[in-house]
DNA sequence: ATGCCACTAATTTTT
DNA sequence: TTAGTGGCAT
């Protein structure tokens, strides 16, 4: 037997990938070779003959992770890894719904709504049911939507009391009926449905879990409570559930993620304990220590504790600036003399909490003429000149496709305005057909012949489609919609997106169909389920600037973190909940174990948002991280728990502009309160005698007073 | 049908 | 500050 496979692993790492068929939860910590474990496990399992590879489950959350799967096992050992059930849980599920089509009660050639679809889709039936949107705000219904469908609920098993829910619980089912009618289904559905056909038919859940004796999952903290059913239907109590997580680095829960469901997987898989992960590869020793005093103070983890054999390496660099765009000049001078050391840009990144952030350092990045890369915007796919095609491809596949008929019945302008377009779905509506049928019988008005056009263009598209190739079929489409003469018209950003269209024939040209016959679908299947990427120039050498969350699962040289300001970072609409706090906490975790050799933390004691200066203290993750770990480059900070002294108190910058309304108090003025004891004005709102003022007490920690309440209470220091 | 003004809200996001 | 949206005028 060659084991090669297994050589270069440590113990724990050992253990897990050679670990018996049974169920195991495997907590990996940050850069503790995480997917190396996940896909060596696989290549072990083929290799000694206990799985084979139609028997083996493996599910990600993005496109990238499966690829990546994908490719290192194909590294490993020769398998056909395309025929595996490797993929992302909204793929596979995709997958095992046009194959069970019929069970699932939809059309074998389906269509998948993102979420821009979805909320076209919500925001029409919301007009069809002449329903204001004041009232019932799309986002909201969108949200409602897909948290219900997220936790496995249909709109039959809800009920309210209070008739706004009620109201939502309607719009819930009037949604779904609206889907079923056109055929489509959104993110959530492609997951749900499976659920539904799988635990309804228990010969069939049967049949996958004699298949499936291995099941694995990757970033099992990320999984939401439907995934989790999913996974358990799958994976009965005879499969091997193998899954790899990180409570630490859970940072989704806003959108769903159940960490719980570690501690679920423990208990109804009978697992006795995780298996850690607990050596780092990536980061230096000073960093990890950093990482596990700050995430330390977090409750109820699992617990673990990541170490290194490599050296302490260098102190973490806390830099406190003036204001946000002395912060964001630090980070680019460093940047810079770090890429005179040699240095790659490529290799060093600037993370923040929130986009808002990245403005400034581009600012300073345009002026200083480094080369940057900004994650996340517009992806491929989701640019409106690729949607407005693919709408077209749709409607020539499918007529009764309203939502596309309604993207494109009007782009380019073809003189059906929106009073034409309301009478269309009044008769459609009336006569409970679908748009395109309500169209071909539309009788009289004025704008009958233009109707009648668009009708003629879309059949005869479909007609001379039949026999072209894909790439042939959207490049005629994009020719006879008039899409292109409209972008070679427009003068502003035309020309970059008839390259973008150019990029799409492109990508249909290389586009292998599993089954030919399918192609259009497939294609279409494929532009929804990866939206692509997020930019074109990815191979450049160019710092990467990136919110926190998007970089999760990367690691760079140098690692910048900036704006480590309390409202910030952590971020304000997190701080009033303990559970929030942790989140961000977490979030801080993630951040800082990015870092393999040089990790910067900055902050800034005045920044503008929304507007107006704010005048923000340092975060207090900053101050959980020990001392002794840190190497200060700036002259005013002042660690541990004495109140921040800023700028302003020591008379560096003028007066705030705010200080005239301040009821007498200046920004950075100390002062005593009588029952909170000593503390710092940090931030201020109001004006008149309606002041209130943030004080930082050295005691009490922050809080907000009232001027009119606290004038008397506060004495000058 | 397009453009302009006023208004509002303002984390994090993959599929 | 700014980006996105809705109403209204041209």
């Amino acid at each position: 037997m060659n084991n090669d496979l297994l050589a270069g692993l440590n113990p724990e790492q050992l253990s897990a990938v050679t670990w018996p068929a049974k169920s195991a939860l495997v907590l990996a910590g940050a850069g503790s070779g995480k997917t190396r474990v996940l896909t060596t496990r696989i290549a072990w399992l083929l290799q000694t003959g206990q799985a084979s590879p139609a028997g083996v489950l493996a599910v990600t959350f993005t496109n990238k992770a499966a690829r990546e799967m994908q490719t290192r096992l194909a590294a490993m050992i020769p398998v056909n890894v395309k025929t595996m059930w490797i993929g992302t849980f909204h793929g596979l599920c995709n997958r095992f719904l046009r194959v069970h089509y019929r069970d699932a009660g939809l059309p074998q050639t389906f269509q998948i709504l993102d979420s821009g679809d979805q909320s076209s889709a919500i925001k029409r039936l919301l007009k069809s049911l002449d329903i204001s949107d004041e009232k019932f705000p799309p986002k909201a219904v969108q949200q409602f939507i897909n948290s219900q469908k997220e936790s496995g609920v249909r709109a039959g098993e809800l009920s309210a009391h209070d008739p706004y829910t009620r109201k939502l619980i309607e719009l819930y089912a009037a949604y779904d009926a609206q889907c079923q009618r056109e055929g489509v289904v959104d993110f959530a559905e492609l997951l749900l449905r499976s659920y539904e056909v799988l635990s309804r038919n228990a010969a069939l859940s049967e049949h996958y879990r004699n298949r499936f004796r291995f099941v694995l999952v990757d970033e099992f903290q990320d999984t939401n409570r439907l995934q989790y059913a999913w996974l358990k239907l799958l994976a009965g109590p005879d499969n091997a559930l193998f899954a790899v997580g990180d409570d630490d680095q859970s940072i989704y829960a806003f959108r769903g993620a159940e960490v719980g469901n570690m501690r679920a997987l423990l208990s109804d898989y009978g697992v006795t304990g995780p298996i850690r992960l607990e050596q780092n590869y990536r980061s230096a020793g000073t960093i990890l220590d950093a990482a596990n005093a700050l995430i330390e103070r977090n409750d109820g983890r699992l617990g673990k504790s990541l170490w290194t054999d490599a050296g302490p390496g260098d102190k973490i660099r806390l830099y406190e600036a003036y204001s946000d765009g002395e912060e964001a000049q630090f980070i680019v001078d460093e940047v810079r003399a770090l890429a005179r050391d040699g240095w790659n840009l490529a290799d060093m990144a600037v993370l923040y909490r929130s986009n808002a952030q990245s403005r400034i350092l581009e600012h300073v990045l345009v002026q200083s003429g480094v080369a940057y890369r900004i994650y996340g915007g517009l992806r491929f796919f989701e640019r409106q000149e690729i949607k407005h095609a693919l709408a077209y491809l749709r409607l020539v596949a499918n007529p009764e496709d309203d939502n596309a008929l309604l993207r494109v019945i009007n782009v380019p302008a073809r003189g059906i305005g929106a009073r034409s377009v309301e009478n269309l779905q009044t008769a459609s509506r009336e006569q409970g057909v679908s748009l395109w049928q309500a169209l071909c019988g539309a009788g009289g008005g004025r704008t009958a012949g233009k109707l009648a056009e668009f009708v003629r263009l879309i059949d005869s598209l479909r007609q001379r489609c039949e026999a072209l190739s894909l790439a042939e079929t959207i490049s005629l489409i994009i020719d006879a919609s008039g899409l292109r003469a409209m972008y070679e018209a427009d003068k502003k950003d035309g020309e970059e997106r008839l390259a973008n269209l150019d990029e799409l024939v492109n990508a249909a040209l290389g586009f292998l169909p599993q089954e030919p016959a399918m192609a259009v679908i497939e294609f279409l299947t494929q532009a929804s389920l990866e939206a692509g990427d997020h930019q074109a120039d990815a191979g450049a050498d160019a710092l990467q600037l990136m919110t926190v969350h998007a970089a999760k699962g990367l690691e760079f040289d140098a690692v910048f973190v900036g704006g480590l300001e309390e409202g910030l970072f952590p971020h304000e609409n997190s701080m009033n909940d303990g559970k929030g706090l942790e989140e961000e906490r977490r979030l801080m975790y993630v951040a800082m174990t990015r870092a393999r050799k040089r990790l910067y933390l900055s902050c800034a004691q005045s920044r503008m948002l929304h507007g107006q200066s704010r005048y923000p203290i340092r975060s207090r993750f900053v101050d959980e991280l020990p001392a002794e770990l840190l190497q200060v480059l700036s002259a005013t900070v002042k660690t541990a728990a004495a109140p921040v002294r800023n700028a302003y108190a020591q008379g560096r910058i003028a007066a705030a502009p705010l200080a005239a309304n301040l009821g007498g108090w200046k920004m950075g003025q100390g002062l005593h309160h009588t029952k909170f004891g000593d503390g710092v004005v940090i931030n201020a709102e109001g004006a008149g005698d309606d002041v209130r003022l943030q004080i930082n007490f050295a005691e009490h920690g922050i809080k907000w007073l009232d001027l009119r309440y606290a004038k008397d209470k506060l004495s000058a220091q």
